[in-house]
DNA sequence: AGATTTATTGACAGCGCTGTCATTTCTATC
DNA sequence: GATAGAAATGACAGCGCTGTCAATAAATCT
């Protein structure tokens, strides 16, 4: 049989109201009557009924997390980030994998959430870029945190990472150990992080007066395929770089595997770097230099955006996390170090 | 304004109890009387507060998914299975990951599900073997279902699938591509499919009477790195093996790394097979032949058995599902071919 | 046709909690 | 010590649905 308020009630001495009030930390409940009422609560080993609280004060105390289908590494650690948040504060993490292929995200997104009402939603990219989820929900008036957003949204809180500045990071860190030719492949047009990334190498190259040439820079998609070609193409240059800065691991992967083709020793003879640390960084040989993106804080603010609403006032449109930059085997090339 | 069911009941000029049978299947309604709900439910888009539901019928319609931190490739795909078991019947999926290293995973368990009352659990390995959470759930009258389990439970179905056949089936495909010399990495010791992997490359090799040379059995853990030791243990042999089945994907990518290093060229020097297939295993160069085990499905299962418990009558112990042995290039060694 | 069974429908309480508002108790003030 | 105001507490309705059981309508049987 499972303790209500009500026995809590009755063994603390107190109405049921009061029970309620000192769980939820509502404020007017005499010290003397709280602590009864806690170790009450102790004693019994109450624990509330999601449903009712619900019912009664139309919250759910769940968030949604809605994703399509990125990398399974990349959700797990947003799911993570997440569920710490909603554990901090007894709420729970619902998941929804979406198709946006499937014609209209939208209405799919519509069903789910007149069903369940859940007081809040996590969106990851590519959603989080979608006019029609993002029109549903501000008709449903649910609110909303974008992770990664390409877009701001005006009143919107986002949580995101600054990728121009890691990107520079990274290309400075090359240009520190000594290269001057330094390839970049891109990511996949569209893909917002693309331009961000290559804006954060064209600008590390121009602090440090180097020229870009442009047979340096290729197109990639960020899947390991285009990793290979864009490799290929740049290794098969007359003056081929020193160093290769992918922006992203999965076409790191690539040029590690097309320079271990060619004979070109990584990284006495090639230098590699990728973005996002994801698993495969660790697994590559040598291990491989890469920017590790917060997405587990992410996952973990956007949460906390939702559960805490910052009052009006003070609030910032965007968040910005700290990423980090990784430095493996992948780029120590013995060469001059001014780091 | 939400609607309720009490307007749904005014337009079809109805009781409010007759709308809830219509909407919820039960039986004894007549003919008309459901169809003049139903018109009237979907004019006006009504769909049911679960809170509400939940309350009153003391069930939650939500289904947790309990997980220490496997692969999140693993995790992602028992969720999109179960997540499809649960839309297809109104059900939602939140998930907790929990970690066993930190004492007691049974009192996580514990608190979460006195809180949250889901109408069952899905566990995964290494979960669905841990005694003090099994305690926990049958104490709390929780409904679950383990996936891959190591052990049976009486009267608790599981889903799985049949490692030693799968392993079979690698090993005999190897065998049939004119490999006598087959070299085995083991996986991680106190895994159970550690043991079932052996059990059926033992077998298949029994079968077409190959010896087994004690050298050409390798211990790994499951790791890259383990499989770069083992890899490098049983190609330094006088008589190297022809064919490495390596116990999972990480391992067989780091025999690939390591043949790659040595000048073995995967697959005409040496065939390499896998287990898991991984998004790594697509990734490798030369791609992977490995097994893809039934995780979606096994989510999938997992929950509709929670949904919709079988009759007593008709309980088998545990279901199940098929894997698939994905044939790829690493193993296409050209030779003779009888499939 | 009347009696009996069976199918269909509805009235109503109540799931466990919180919001509202009334009531009581304390504290400060003159 | 009387009074106003603030702080603490409680009574009670009701969130939106379903379970129970009673009432009614239809079907079946003598």
């Amino acid at each position: 049989m499972k303790t209500t308020i009500t026995d809590v009630a009755r063994l603390a001495d107190v109405s049921m109201k009061t029970v309620s009030r000192v769980l939820n930390n509502e404020p007017n409940v005499a010290k003397k009557t709280r602590e009864r009422v806690l170790s009450a609560a102790k004693e019994l080993r109450y624990s509330p009924n999601l449903a009712a609280k619900g019912l009664a004060s139309s919250k759910s105390y769940l968030i949604a997390l809605l994703y399509d289908n990125p990398s399974p590494n990349y959700i797990a650690n947003i799911q993570k980030g997440a569920i710490k948040a909603c554990r901090d504060n007894n709420y729970y993490l619902v998941i929804e994998p979406l198709s946006m292929a499937n014609a209209n995200a939208g209405n799919e997104v519509e069903k789910l959430l007149e069903r369940l009402p859940v007081d809040g939603v996590i969106l990851t990219p590519p959603l989080c870029d979608d006019k029609d989820v993002l029109s549903i929900l501000r008709s449903l008036n649910i609110p909303y945190v974008p992770v990664a957003p390409t877009i701001e949204i005006n009143g919107v809180s986002s949580v995101k990472m600054d990728d121009v500045q890691a990107s520079f990071e990274m290309t400075e860190y090359l240009i520190k150990r000594g290269h001057k030719k330094i390839g970049f492949i891109k990511g996949h047009r569209g893909h917002s992080a693309t331009a961000l990334r290559y804006k954060g190498y064209e600008l590390a190259m121009e602090k440090f007066n180097l020229k870009i040439d442009k047979n340096f820079i290729a197109e990639g998609d960020f899947s390991f395929k285009s990793g290979v070609e864009a490799a290929e193409n740049l290794l098969g240059l007359n003056e081929p770089p020193t160093a290769i800065f992918a922006s992203n691991d999965d076409m790191a992967a690539g040029v590690v595997s097309v320079a271990s083709r060619l004979g070109l020793e990584v990284p006495t003879k090639l230098s590699v770097g990728g973005f996002d640390d994801t698993p495969l960084a660790q697994i590559l040989f040598p291990q491989l230099t890469t920017v590790k993106q917060p997405i587990y804080e992410m996952g973990q603010m956007a949460a906390n955006l939702l559960i805490n609403p910052p009052a009006k006032e003070d609030v910032l449109p965007s968040y910005h996390l700290d990423h980090k930059l990784i430095i493996r085997k992948s780029t120590d090339n013995q060469n001059i170090l001014d780091n």
